[in-house]
DNA sequence: GATGAATGAGACTTCATTCAT
DNA sequence: GATGAATGAAGTCTCATTCAT
């Protein structure tokens, strides 16, 4: 009974959340399918392998970060500490959702030197967040320190959703926002006590 | 005839490797065995099956860091910053070395809820490493504080080993190692001064 | 709306390319349609499955030489000589053409005990030409003989054509065609002298 | 229970038969697997694939050819009319064995153009096939000659072959083979006259 | 008539695991 | 203890075919 069942987008929503809660090996075809409604040969309809899924899966993730999240940080609207607020909570939200954790940083480990197709999508979602921050922190510090923070600020993050994940403590990545928003705050103090 | 050509030990150890540079998943026991100069059906004589097999090899990695990394922190013919120091120093040389990474956190994210019997050694091993770090702080935070920064401590370094393994840049984690070593230091001179 | 894109020979006529230079199994209904403008699904407005195609096909195929071929053998116009060399140059000409290589024979061997329903067209399209031979043949030779060298000389140009397919070499066929013509021509004087 | 049921060979054996007679693509490794009594997973145990199979196949079959029946062409205890019947007696049993065919000519048609891999052992085969009668006819023909005679012989019964498939008539084979003794044991007499 | 979505059977292949030798 | 043969479940992918629109 062809009737229309689902769209590209719908798979990789599905496939997103599979490859995230599951990692990329453990989910095949037939989960991704059945989560659609679909048997698995049908995917194949939409994509021409599972590589080609996760690749698009990096693609959409990549896409909705910079456009959802990341342009805050080139919203001229917003001061500094709002900008970097928004960030982090939209990140906690993406990250802590459901049985969440950072698929660009599972797929990394799990596929990294071995799936080489996908280190590109992956590494530019880093870029992108890093170049996202360096802007913020631009405001407060010099570019090099700006630059300096960004990483710090991206490994604290993932390195606190990872122990979420261990630990099954979302407080890991509230505290991390946290100390990074102080830190943002005690530079401004110094600035103007400079 | 029995011919003893390898033992538990020598099996775990090309077991981590592998695991550690390819992923759980993508190992295979035939490859172990090939890198033990085995048929993969005679591991099953020492394990009784591939999760046995990791779980023998998450053991020994706790207790190697337990024995040979985590101890100095109770090393009390050292003071703080040395033992701080040196367990840094340590942590670089196993995730640097080679393909490096942390197999801990890459073992986490790959099979973390998927595969439960292993999430008792990697707790066991951030467990073991936040205590090490918090006995250090100790000694110059509040027993609350020292916990606190232990974590933050873990967490840091822990992204850090994930954007060297993404960036391929064993920088970060030098850097993550200096900022810590700073941040305790600058605890340090606030404790004169106050 | 109904939008008529191709016809029944449209379709009949690039199957059958495909079929002579794939071959059967590898020729798939997609390929077939893309050939043709079409999406696969369209083709089964026009035929009821590979099978029902493929049995089109070879009609077709032997309508073709009896129609264009080997009717020059019954054409009283000609002389004996005539008549041969034009039927072997039509062969050489469809044989050899692209990727050429006869399809009768192609999928004789490919299918042959396996799908019984290609089986009569394809005896009835040797059996044509064994025929259009015999005919021409009978003016020089016994019935008896006329038949055995029509058979000889379809075994030749058949030979010759998996030859020329294996080594990428149309000198077979037209050696195949001269052998043929010459044995012919001897046999006329061989007449005259009797 | 892991006892030894087959050898390689065996494997080699029961997929020639397939292939023969079913083709290539159609047959499955289950087939293969079936006709050996074993299942279709246990042959890439001995092959790492269906084309490596039917490149051992090939191989094997070559092999057999060249020292059990071309080499009948280089025995110099027997005289040329012998060499040639003990030839063509051979091919026919072997062709004519079963449900017959020569797979070379059956694989070069499946696969031509499609599986490259394959070609270089059916080339292979053919080049000895043609050598040996090529050694045989230079005892009464020049080289130039001797050689196209030998082309010849092989498009003769290659096309025979054909033929009886397609009629299921063993005969076509039996007289291309006294066409080509026929034919050389004209020209003795010729050379003897002459 | 044409399309595109979906199906489902079945293909090749991988791999953890078992077990007789 | 080690091997090599075999297993069988499961995985990715293909493809002829169906059918609502």
């Amino acid at each position: 009974m062809p009737v229309r069942k689902v769209n590209k987008f719908d798979i990789i929503k599905q496939a997103l959340n599979l490859f995230r809660t599951q990692g990329y090996h453990r989910t095949t075809m037939a989960n991704i399918g059945t989560a659609c409604g679909l048997l698995k040969g049908s995917i194949y309809h939409y994509f021409t392998s599972k590589e080609d899924l996760m690749r698009s899966v990096l693609e959409v993730l990549r896409e909705h970060y910079r456009e959802k999240v990341f342009v805050y940080a080139y919203d001229e609207q917003l001061n500094s500490e709002e900008k970097l607020k928004l960030l982090g909570e939209k990140c906690i939200d993406v990250f802590a959702n459901g049985e969440g954790a950072c698929l660009m940083a599972n797929i990394a480990m799990e596929t990294n030197n071995v799936v080489p197709e996908f280190r590109k999508p992956i590494k530019g979602f880093f870029d992108d967040w890093v170049d996202a921050l360096t802007h913020i922190y631009r405001e407060r510090y010099s570019d090099d320190a700006a630059l300096f923070f960004a990483r710090e600020s991206v490994c604290a993050i993932e390195g606190a959703a990872m122990m979420m994940r261990i630990y099954n403590d979302k407080n890991y990545l509230l505290k991390a926002h946290e100390m990074i928003m102080g830190k943002f705050e005690k530079a401004s103090k110094e600035a103007l006590m400079s």
